[in-house]
DNA sequence: GTACAACAGTTGTCCGTACAACTTGGAGCT
DNA sequence: AGCTCCAAGTTGTACGGACAACTGTTGTAC
């Protein structure tokens, strides 16, 4: 049977699970790249390849000189696939995710939008609204604006599919890339309902824009969360920054 | 005079300063890396290498078999150290940072402190409480426990030391990893009081440990910031997954 | 015209080598 | 004991080559 992925991936993968395991604590230190790739039966580029995962996953440090030392902590990080997707991310933990669409709505897209997916002002797109719950509780709101291409398969899918970005793959619809801005705002009429809380009350806000292996924009959301329901977490390193801080302008 | 800086580095800095000078526009696609090899006269291996550096920050995809697109959007990503330091992070938006020292307690740290410090429960640490301001206005209340190594220089600070980090760095102090949990909270007496905002008000809660090259714990920090003020950035991919999300157990 | 096939171009993976830069621990000296 | 200094160990950087896998385009056949 054996899988087409890369070898550097299973090394890393197998790295993973060694820690995870305990095998290496926090704090201990890692094998050297020529016994690893000693044990591996692979050349050194590739221990490396491996390694660069786990240090931009935030599992181990990394220094000329010294051997890698494991981090402790960090603990579990979702991968991208998890993040992606509310659905994926919620059965990982054992929760059960629910979702209830609350409108689907063709639309021209403002210049926001129209920025945000790179497509002319008043381009044709979709709008969904989606209500998400876990264990039945509703937890988020999701605003999401799509481009023709993409919207159209959304707007064919059921009202009561759990997962759209699942159904999204199945149709060929890749994303690779997200960028994210994170703070907070007071829950506005609309919201309050959605998600039966008081109007006003402060939600933890994702503004996200995701796009393609090609690059071109594919999806454009705002998320809106209970507070004390989920929190961000994100590592970063000098090696790879991917993290930010903005001024609030909005 | 020439730099000691590596050589794929000059490659990826000038590579970003073509993308932020507008040569390769939103969508437009970079040279092939043998072409850029032969233009910088490297080999491919290094191209790659600043390549990665590029994808890691989101300004650019890649993907097999096509060119590289130049990723809109993104925009300015803010380095490792910018995101460390507020007073860095300030200065570089042309903002004047400020800073007051409420507090600096030398304490027995308690057993989350323990935990996240990698101490035994008890050990002597010490705890700063701080206030930072921007443009005089306050924005943001700072919780930092430090381990006693690290507490005694912080202490050693005058009250009014504006940059903490900067200081630590003259001192040898290092702080290469971080990892952060982003979420909202109410606003408690002391911030209240501190931030002259009324209790209760929500706040974008950022708590942060950090590391040095060897994977010893530094700080570990609870900030709290008045909304409006900041959001937080993230970029992730395929490649590089630094971001999660996770259940708000606290 | 449209669909399919071949082809050139491009990035991903993997190997090997060599040297530079840095850390660590121990030997040896005071 | 404490200090300096050295040597071994380890990671970072850079080169080179080879092939696999995929994309976009071109051109052919129907």
């Amino acid at each position: 049977m054996s899988s087409k992925s890369p070898l550097y991936r299973k090394v890393a993968g197998d790295l993973r699970t060694a820690i995870a395991a305990g095998e290496y604590g926090s704090g201990a230190r890692l094998p050297a790249e020529d016994e690893l790739a000693r044990r591996y039966g692979v050349s050194r580029g590739t221990v490396r390849q491996a390694l660069a995962a786990l240090r931009a996953d935030g599992l181990v440090t990394s220094r000329r000189g010294a051997r890698r030392v494991v981090l402790g902590g960090a603990a579990r990080l979702q991968s991208f696939a998890e993040l992606r997707s509310f659905s994926r991310w919620a059965r990982s933990l054992g929760e059960e995710p629910g979702g209830r669409t609350v409108a689907v709505d063709p639309a021209r897209a403002t210049e926001e939008e129209a920025h945000h997916l790179q497509v002319p002002q008043g381009a044709r797109v979709f709008r969904v609204r989606r209500v998400r719950t876990l264990s039945g509780a509703p937890v988020m709101v999701e605003r999401t604006t799509y481009p023709e291409r993409i919207g159209e398969l959304v707007a064919a899918l059921p009202v009561d599919a759990v997962s759209h970005s699942e159904q999204l793959e199945l149709h060929g619809v890749l994303f690779t890339d997200a960028h994210h801005t994170i703070d907070v705002v007071p829950a506005d009429r609309d919201d309050a309902g959605l998600l039966n809380c008081p109007a006003g009350q402060a939600l933890l806000r994702e503004r996200r824009r995701s796009t393609d292996p090609a690059g071109t924009p594919v999806e454009w959301s705002e998320d809106r969360y209970l507070p004390g329901t989920v929190a961000f977490t994100v590592h970063n390193s000098t090696a790879t920054s991917a993290l930010g801080r903005r001024l609030g302008e909005d």
